[in-house]
RNA sequence: GGUGUCGUGGCCGAGGGGCUUAGGCACAGGUCUGCAAAACCUGCUACAGCGGUUCGAAUCCGCUCGACACCUCCA
């Protein structure tokens, strides 16, 4: 099915400020890059939007028939931890906090990324490329930048010349900043630097004895700079255009600008023509932040150990909370907040699971065609889930109404309304369907009706200090029995 | 200091010059029910402040105030 012919994308591109008109390159074909996660601790509960964001793309592209590679990297390399030439690098300095290999840190990280992301029902992407598996594709793209003559060497390292590179390209003009403004505004660093100027960035490290990470290079041993990797391999499984580049907002600079500045000193043009930023995740109002104590990991999220919130929250639920804002805006996670998108969340549960027991009419008083392509209307507007999600509530009351006898549906309107909830819900927002899966233990469910029988005989009977002992004993052990027209089912919280 | 994003009703959160009563949560009233819950119906009607453009602005422009991000490792 290509529904792309049919449904147009927009999406916002960070280049030029607007939304435009979604055209791959090649037609059919979408080539996506979103910059990974830096191996060295567990994954940042940010860094989960951001993915999740670009999770949620995938998902739509995918749905629309598009061929989609979406190539997701992982940093293993060690890169500096400051900008300075002096230091240890983020995953040499966990090694020696853990007393470990640095390579034991990226694969204990690896697997800790990788276990948050199936927990919260991401797709694996296309290709999950690593940095230390590209150190010959990125040395060559640093031989081709110093032969075109924006890059130097000094005492075994390499720059990127910015300040020759700006003299016939636009180097920042992603992040809307000027290289004069940079060069004012650069704050002087500790440690002498052979860089040229403040603004040059490094392409290749040269290593000191005692750093673990590095690599033999025509300059000596040494190490890639943290820009790098992801030009060379973005242009290897990509292209040296490709359609869409992805990432955290806080990348924008310097590091997507060095990706185009690479790209073009290297390969003469700009590598991506949409570029996408996702917006930051807060806590309590207040950016996250290991060292104020504001922060808490995935994990302690789903755990409900934490001193930030009142209980544990489920993936999905966690999930809907994300999908509820636009992913170009800053979210606040607040136990208030996954309060309510929890509610809102089983609500739009309990009547997906209601679908199949609605009875169908020989005509509809809703036109649920009309619904469903406002459904694929919010998205095409550049990704916009919120919007999406208030049509999925528009068709939770239309269930219900049809449940109440208000509303009627065909047998062939019903089957359309639960085949487009089911691929937006779940095949689109990656959402899983919690209530049934808990409560869709056979013998439980027996165990239940037996006792929502037993609770009907006495309300027959007019016993009713009996059918309450057993509503109200089953709801203390987390099981709800709903009333309604057509008997009772229940919900367990 | 520079760059950028943004300030929406009790809370969260879309939208974006003149019909969105967006949606969710909470709250109030009603229907249903033996009572409740659920569901349904109804109500609560906002766009930081001050100017300007316009027949008309929450939406455009300017200023003020405030928030956040980036400029330094961070998604």
């Amino acid at each position: 099915m290509q529904l792309f012919h049919d449904q147009q994308v927009k999406i916002y591109n960070s280049l030029t400020g607007k939304k435009e008109f979604f055209k791959p390159i090649n037609e059919g074909h979408v080539g996506m890059y979103v910059c990974g996660p830096t191996v060295y601790s567990n994954v940042h509960l940010g860094n989960v939007r951001t993915f999740m964001s670009f999770d949620m793309i995938f998902r739509y592209l995918k749905h629309l028939g598009y061929k989609v590679r979406y190539v997701r990297n992982i940093t293993d390399a060690g890169h500096l931890e400051n900008d300075a030439d002096a230091g240890e690098d983020k995953i040499t300095k966990k090694a020696r906090l853990e007393q470990i290999e640095p390579m034991e840190v990226v694969q204990r990280y690896t697997v800790d990324f990788h276990n948050i992301l199936n927990t919260f029902n991401f797709l694996p992407p296309s290709i999950e490329p690593t940095a230390t598996g590209h150190i010959i594709e990125q040395i060559e793209l640093i031989s081709t930048i110093i032969e075109n003559g924006f890059a130097y060497e000094v005492n075994g390292s390499v720059y990127f010349d910015v300040h020759k590179f700006n003299e016939t390209h636009e180097y920042g003009k992603l992040s809307k900043r000027k290289l004069d403004d940079l060069i004012h505004n650069t704050r002087e660093l500790d440690g002498q630097s052979d860089k040229k100027n403040p603004q040059d960035f490094a392409l290749w490290k040269k290593a000191e004895p005692q750093h673990i990470m590095r690599w033999p290079s025509p300059w000596g041993d040494g190490f890639p700079g943290w820009h790098l990797e992801c030009t060379a391999m973005s242009t290897k499984y990509l292209g040296d255009r490709f359609d869409i580049h992805g990432g955290g907002m806080d990348l924008k600079f310097p590091h997507h600008e060095c990706e185009i500045a690479q790209n073009e000193a290297a390969k003469g043009e700009s590598p991506v023509n949409y570029w996408m930023h996702a917006n930051m995740l807060e806590l309590n109002g207040q950016r996250m932040s290991k060292s104020t104590g504001n922060t808490v990991n995935p994990d302690e999220l789903l755990s409900g150990d934490n001193k930030f919130f009142s209980k544990a929250y489920a993936p999905s639920v966690i999930r809907f909370f994300i999908a509820q804002s636009s992913y170009r805006s800053v979210l606040d996670l607040t136990d208030d907040g996954l309060l309510a998108s929890e509610k809102g969340f089983f609500r739009l549960m309990d009547a997906i699971n209601q679908l199949d027991n609605l009875q169908a009419s020989k005509t509809s008083s809703i036109n649920i065609h009309t619904w469903k392509q406002l459904c694929y209307d919010a998205m095409n507007d550049d990704f916009n889930s919120p919007i999406l999600i208030a049509h999925l509530f528009e068709a939770v009351k239309y269930i219900n109404q049809v449940k109440e006898g208000v509303e009627t549906l065909t047998e062939a309107d019903l089957a359309l309304l639960k085949e487009t909830i089911n691929i937006f819900t779940f095949d689109i927002l990656g959402l899983e369907n919690v209530t049934k899966k808990e409560s869709g233990t056979d013998k439980l469910s027996a165990a239940v009706d037996i006792l929502i029988k037993l609770r009907q005989e006495a309300r027959a009977n007019k016993d009713f200090a009996l059918s309450d002992q057993i509503r109200d004993e089953l709801a203390n052990a987390g099981i709800q029995l709903k009333d309604g027209k057509d008997g009772t089912t229940f919900s367990i919280n």
